[in-house]
RNA sequence: UGGCGAGUGGUGAAACGGUAUCACAGAGGCCUUUGGAGCCUUUGUUUCAGGUUCGAAUCCUGGCUCGCCAG
């Protein structure tokens, strides 16, 4: 109620507090522009602090391919809201093709990623190597002076250092998805929404008259679509959708499972075996084909290992120390103790009460915060879950 | 085949002779720039044929099916 749209003035909004300084003074700023009302208001908030933007557009698959014409986020239909939202505000748009880039970086990988029995994150990708790398790159190229985009999370600047933090907006804060982000990177992006919620965001989209200012967000995949992401992986890789034993941790045989792809770990719906209380997946077992199941405080984790880690001030650090660690967006922070091992790899703990310990699959991305501010993270690459209960089986955790 | 026991939604179970209940699975919705979780709603059941009874999942008889025990 308190956050309601009607309850601000636009004028309350423009203030340096919410959405930045007025520090443009003429010079050039890339605006990321998705087609959504979030990217669209980016690029008015950056015009309205003085700066000349660019609106850009990334073209990320073919266009041949149908799910553009139902796909609200990175379709065809998209690009055609971006081009009309900058020809509102009254800034050049560029389109922008990335199609290369993005078939290796997000696609490739989330397919390989399936096909080891893991669970790829491509948006979290998507950020990391398409917009924060490529797209930098492309900016800079064009001698812009920043990169903005319509991320929900704010990055705070302490003279040489730059820490990121999550967005004010709590609903919608999207800092787990950026926490790849470099001291280098962090310098030169900028997150103007960081200090809005999302009714404002509306709110000023419409004031300007926004054509997107009431379009609905986007979900799911956007290479895949509405269509089934599986469908789109076993298209690739036949081996997929191969049909296996649904085992318990015993190793006694529950049921058949159609295909490891349609499972990940802490899922519950869709294994289909009845039983006294809910199933829930364990683990993949992808050299057996085998899908392990059990009782839900046998899923949730104790010991992480990740890799691919880094750290938002672009250090490693030498010895353990404690954070909260995240491993689902918009997931509950959990206490943990990170011991980094070489450069990139570390061990996680996690030191809560065991009924408050988070599920995690292997593949999604762990994330390290210190109250607000996000350390760093890195992939799950090994979950083990409670110590096996005693008499039964091993095969838990591995 | 002889003896015993059991048959309740897709699955596992509950119901002094008195509204067939619960969990899991399935469906729909909320949530959500990944995949899961979670929350709300919802479809669907008494093995068959007779009988007793105001009233049968429940008691009786028979059939069928499935288990266990049978030198």
């Amino acid at each position: 109620m308190a956050i309601d749209s009607t309850s601000t003035t636009i004028e309350q909004l423009l203030t340096p507090e919410r959405i930045g300084p007025y520090d443009g003074a003429g010079r050039l700023a890339v605006v990321a522009m998705s087609g959504g009302v979030d990217s669209a208001v980016t690029a008015l908030i950056m015009r309205e602090r003085g700066y000349r933007v660019v609106g850009m557009n990334l073209r990320l698959f073919s266009p041949a391919d149908p799910v553009h014409s139902v796909n609200p986020c990175c379709g065809i239909p998209a690009m055609d809201d971006a081009r009309a939202t900058c020809q509102v505000i009254g800034v050049p748009f560029y389109a922008i093709n990335m199609e290369a880039e993005f078939g290796e970086a997000v696609i490739e990988r989330f397919v390989n990623e399936y096909a080891e029995g893991r669970t790829p994150n491509p948006c979290l990708e998507c950020n990391r190597h398409v917009k924060f790398t490529h797209l930098v790159h492309r900016a800079k190229l064009l001698g812009a002076d920043c990169l903005a985009t319509g991320h929900y999370a704010r990055i705070l600047h302490d003279g040489d250092r730059h820490s990121l933090h999550r967005a004010i907006d709590a609903r919608k804060d999207q800092s787990y998805v950026l926490h790849t982000l470099s001291p280098e990177q962090l310098a030169f992006i900028q997150f103007p929404l960081g200090n809005l919620t999302k009714p404002e965001v509306r709110q000023l989209a419409r004031h300007f008259g926004l054509p997107v200012a009431d379009k609905e967000e986007s979900q799911e995949i956007c290479f895949v679509g509405k269509s089934s992401y599986a469908d789109f992986v076993a298209k690739r890789r036949p081996d997929v959708t191969k049909p296996g034993q649904i085992v318990d941790e015993a190793g006694i045989a529950l049921g058949e499972h159609q295909g490891l792809v349609h499972h990940t770990v802490g899922q519950r719906r869709g294994i289909r075996v009845a039983g006294p209380s809910p199933l829930y997946v364990l683990q993949l077992d992808t050299g057996t084909n085998q899908l392990v199941v059990g009782p839900r405080d046998r899923a949730v984790a104790s010991v992480i290992t990740a890799d691919d880690i880094s750290f938002t001030d672009g250090s490693w650090p030498d010895l353990p120390f404690e954070a909260d660690a995240v491993v689902r967006y918009r997931g509950v922070p959990s206490p943990c103790r990170i011991v980094p091992g070489a450069r990139g790899e570390a061990v996680v703990s996690l030191t809560g009460d065991a009924s408050t310990r988070p599920i995690a699959s292997p593949g999604q991305a762990i994330v390290f915060y210190l109250q607000d501010e996000v350390l760093g993270g890195g992939t799950i690459r090994t979950v083990e879950r409670e110590a096996a209960t005693i008499g039964q089986s091993a095969k838990g955790a591995q």
